[in-house]
RNA sequence: GCGGGGGUCGCCUAGCCUGGUAGGGCGUGGGAUUGCUAAUCCCAUGUCCGUAAGGACGCGUGGGUUCAAAUCCCAUCCCCCGCGCCA
C-alpha cells in the first residue's frame, strides 16, 4: 500500500536510514507498534471468525435434521457480540496503521547522491553554448512586457498572484511546443493520453502523499474532486485496480494536459513572471514498466527529454537529485535545468523520476505474463517532456535580440509559420 | 435528471426469487496416458495472518437485518439501453 509492508514488518532498518537520508521526520516506531497490534488482532478475531463458521455449519446441519438448535444460536450470539467489540479495535488499528503507512516516503535508490539539501545535487552533464549578447540582455518579464506577450497585472485582477493572460504571439508559441512535444513523443510510439483534469481523492492519493494535498492540490468545493497538478496523477491512477499483461509492458504514455498547483511555501520565490504560476500546459512521459527494466527506462526517458530541449536548441544541463532534496514518492530523480540568459542561471524545467512500485502499489497496479502466475506490481516513471510557461521563458530569454525581439526555435516555426516574434 | 438492465476469485458465466462451505467454462502451469506439439483425464491457479500445520477473508463500495448474507433491506459509485436537457 506504500513501501512493501514486509519491509515495515522484517527490515524496519531500512525505512530507517531512508527517513535519516531523507532528512524527514516521521514516526516509525508507532507504525511498527501498530503493525504488531494490528496483527495480534487479526489472529485474534480470524479465530473467533473460525468458531462462529464451525457452530453456523452445526447449526445448519441440525435444522436441516429437524432437531433443535437452540443451545448452538445463544453460542453463535454470544461469539458474534465478542466478535464485533473485537473488529471495532481492530478497525481502528487497521486504519491508523494505513494512515501512517501511507505517508511513508518511497525508498532511496542506491545511485542517489546522499545530502541534506539541493547542495548535495549533482550535475551528470552539460549540453548547449550559452548564448553571447553583445547588449545588455533582458529578463522575460521585460521582453514579454515590451512586446505585448503576458499581462499578468490583469491576471492578479481576474485571478491572482502567480496567473497571468498569455498574449498574442506566445499563445501559439505556447501551442506550437505542446504540438511539437505531442508529434516528438508520438514518433517514439508513445500512447497520446489527454486526462481528465479532475480526479477523485483515492486516485489523487495514489499518486502523491498526503502532505502534498495541502501545499499543491487543488480542492474542487463540494465535490470527491482535485485538479490535477500534472497528468502524471490522472496516468498513475489510469490502471489502477487491473492486471496488466506482461508482454503490454512497457506502456508509455504521452500526458498532455493544464496543471494547477497552489505553489504554498513558495513565498516570495519567483514572485514575478510566468516562471512559478498556479497554472501551466505540460506535455508529460509516464511510463509502466517490468522492475527490472525501470533503470532502464528512467535513463531512456531521460535521453528523450535531452533529444527534446536538443531540438529546441535550449542549453542545459542535468542534475541527479541528492536523497535531501528528492520528492517523496521519487526513488531517484534527474532534473533538467536549462540555461535561462535573463537570470545568468541554470532553472529547474524537467523532473525525471522513478517511482519503483510505490504508486502502483497504492494504486494496485499490477501484472503478470502467464495467468496462473503470482501478479507483481509494475514499477512507474514519469518525466516532464515540456512544461510550456518554463520552456517559454527559456526562450524568450535566450532567443532574444538586440531591439527586443525572440528568435523562433528552428523545430516550432512550422507550427506557427513565422522566425521571428 | 428520469425509467429499465447490469457489476461474481485474469476473462466468460451459474447461484440471488426461496439466506446455510461460490459452482462451471476459458486461459495458464504441472502431472497421467497415447509412438508424436492433437484428444482425454487429474491437480493447481485471489488477498491476508501464521515458521508451519492450518485458518480467516473475498461476489462494485459502505451500512443494516439475521445465529448465519453473493442472496433480504438501505445508501452510494460505475457501466449498458431508452427518454429528457445541453456545448
Amino acid at each position: 500500500m506504500m513501501l512493501d509492508p514486509k519491509i515495515i514488518k522484517e527490515k524496519p532498518e531500512i525505512i530507517r536510514k531512508m527517513l535519516q537520508d531523507r532528512n524527514v521526520k516521521f514516526d516509525l516506531d508507532s507504525l511498527i507498534d501498530l503493525d504488531l497490534r494490528r496483527r495480534e488482532l487479526i489472529i485474534k478475531t480470524d479465530e473467533l471468525r473460525k468458531k462462529k463458521n464451525i457452530v453456523s455449519l452445526e447449526i445448519a446441519s441440525r435444522k436441516k435434521a429437524g432437531s433443535d438448535a437452540g443451545s448452538e444460536i445463544a453460542q453463535m450470539q454470544q461469539v458474534s457480540s465478542e466478535l464485533v467489540v473485537l473488529e471495532s479495535e481492530q478497525l481502528r488499528v487497521e486504519s491508523e496503521y494505513a494512515r501512517l503507512a501511507f505517508a511513508i516516503p518511497n525508498l532511496v535508490h542506491e545511485s542517489v547522491p546522499r545530502g541534506a539539501d539541493e547542495s548535495a545535487n549533482q550535475e551528470i552533464r552539460r549540453w548547449g553554448q550559452m548564448p553571447r549578447a553583445d547588449f545588455a540582455v533582458r529578463d522575460h518579464i521585460e521582453i514579454s512586457q515590451k512586446l505585448d506577450l503576458v499581462d499578468l497585472e490583469r491576471a492578479a485582477k481576474a485571478a491572482g498572484a502567480r496567473f497571468y493572460f498569455l498574449k498574442n504571439s506566445l499563445v501559439k508559441l505556447n501551442q506550437a511546443l505542446i504540438n511539437f512535444a505531442l508529434d516528438f513523443l508520438e514518433q517514439k510510439k508513445y500512447v497520446l493520453i489527454q486526462p481528465p483534469y479532475m480526479i477523485n481523492k483515492n486516485a489523487m492519493e495514489g499518486a502523491i502523499i498526503a502532505s502534498d494535498f495541502q501545499d499543491v492540490i487543488y480542492k474542487v468545493e463540494g465535490e470527491d474532486l482535485f485538479l490535477i497538478g500534472t497528468s502524471e496523477h490522472a496516468i498513475a491512477a489510469m490502471h489502477s485496480n487491473e492486471i496488466l499483461e506482461g508482454k503490454d509492458l512497457p506502456l508509455r504514455y504521452a500526458g498532455v494536459s493544464p496543471c494547477f498547483r497552489k505553489e504554498a511555501g513558495a513565498h516570495g520565490r519567483d514572485q514575478k513572471g510566468i516562471f512559478r504560476v498556479h497554472q501551466f500546459d505540460k506535455v508529460e512521459q509516464y511510463v509502466f514498466a517490468r522492475p527490472e527494466e525501470s533503470f532502464n527506462e528512467h535513463e531512456k526517458m531521460l535521453a528523450v527529454a535531452e533529444e527534446f530541449y536538443q531540438k529546441l536548441g535550449i542549453p542545459y544541463r542535468v542534475m541527479l537529485l541528492s536523497s535531501g532534496d528528492l520528492g517523496k514518492v521519487s526513488a531517484k530523480t534527474y532534473d533538467l535545468e536549462a540555461w535561462m540568459a535573463g537570470q545568468n542561471a541554470y532553472r529547474e524545467i524537467v523532473s525525471c523520476s522513478n517511482c519503483l512500485d510505490f504508486q502502483a502499489r497504492r494504486l494496485k497496479v499490477r501484472f503478470r505474463d502467464k495467468t496462473n502466475e503470482q501478479t507483481q506490481y509494475v514499477h512507474s516513471l514519469n518525466s516532464t517532456l515540456v512544461a510550456t510557461t518554463r520552456t517559454l521563458v527559456a526562450i524568450m530569454e535566450n532567443f532574444q535580440t538586440r531591439d527586443g525581439h525572440i528568435n523562433v526555435p528552428r523545430s516550432l516555426q512550422k507550427y506557427i509559420g513565422s522566425g521571428i516574434i
